[in-house]
DNA sequence: TTACCGGTTAGAGTTTACTCCAAGTCAATA
DNA sequence: TATTGACTTGGAGTAAACTCTAACCGGTAA
């Protein structure tokens, strides 16, 4: 596949797909006769997981390091194991942030038109308000 | 209290206080005789809900706007539901990508072990790869 | 043949959100 | 009295993650 062809395919573009491969978030993908950029099937792979990654807010420094550790072999079997393990703490505090964050969220706009309370009430935190949920 | 007070209770920066309120995201805080800011329950309030907000992940630009519209006073009611209305919709997002990559990270991390299939079968995209949730 | 399209590289520029610095003020303490 | 420490302002600097530009190349359509 093209750069064209995969970045339509996964939403990224193709200076994007080209920063990445450069900073070595992607392997190096084989070029061409003419030398342009041939994306295999196992390089589709990899853009999909990073793009995964990345949009939950995966840091592109941890999928370098990751990538990286990949390509050299079993040996890295367990530095591996333990960046994912890292990531999935981190995202999983994102997680409960984003759901506490949007439980106020939602109280707020469920009440913006009931105007029973002053305006100031608005700005009152969070173990004030009733959580649903 | 203090910005030092403020900023260790919130665990934010004196810096970052000033800067939140140099653009805007947080209201003019009153001076004491000496200039030094002094902050109060309202203002405190503001700052922890602006924290909440950010720490999820909502942009400064759209919380500038909310808390300009704030100001302005009952007149902005309707745009300012708007917003809340759009943040909910990006951070419900948000949220979504992150419980699917954290049900992939699961995954892959609870068969980093049982090395039962080939190394590649790491990169497979997740409609191949079995969900738990 | 010429013009355009879609690539290529190296490197510069942009955006977001802070974070730091310099120079100064004021109050308290050694 | 001197100095320390917490603050003030305006403005510069930084980190992360792209995003764009310039100059070039090779194949195709008019």
């Amino acid at each position: 596949m093209t750069i064209a062809e995969v970045g339509k395919k996964y939403g990224l573009s193709a200076d994007t797909l080209r920063y990445y491969e450069r900073i070595g978030l992607i392997p190096s993908i084989r070029r061409a006769e003419n030398g342009r950029r041939n994306y295999t099937e196992d390089d589709c792979n990899w853009v999909e997981f990073i793009r995964c990654m990345r949009n939950a807010g995966v840091k592109v420094g941890a999928l370098v390091e990751y990538v990286a550790l990949f390509q050299q072999g079993d040996s890295t079997h367990a530095k591996r194991k333990q960046i994912l393990i890292e990531q999935q703490k981190q995202l999983t505090q994102k997680f409960n942030e984003i759901k506490d964050t949007l439980n106020r969220l939602n109280y707020k706009i469920e009440n913006y038109d009931k105007r029973l309370v002053p305006v100031q009430r608005k700005l009152t935190p969070p173990n004030n308000e009733r959580k649903f949920l």
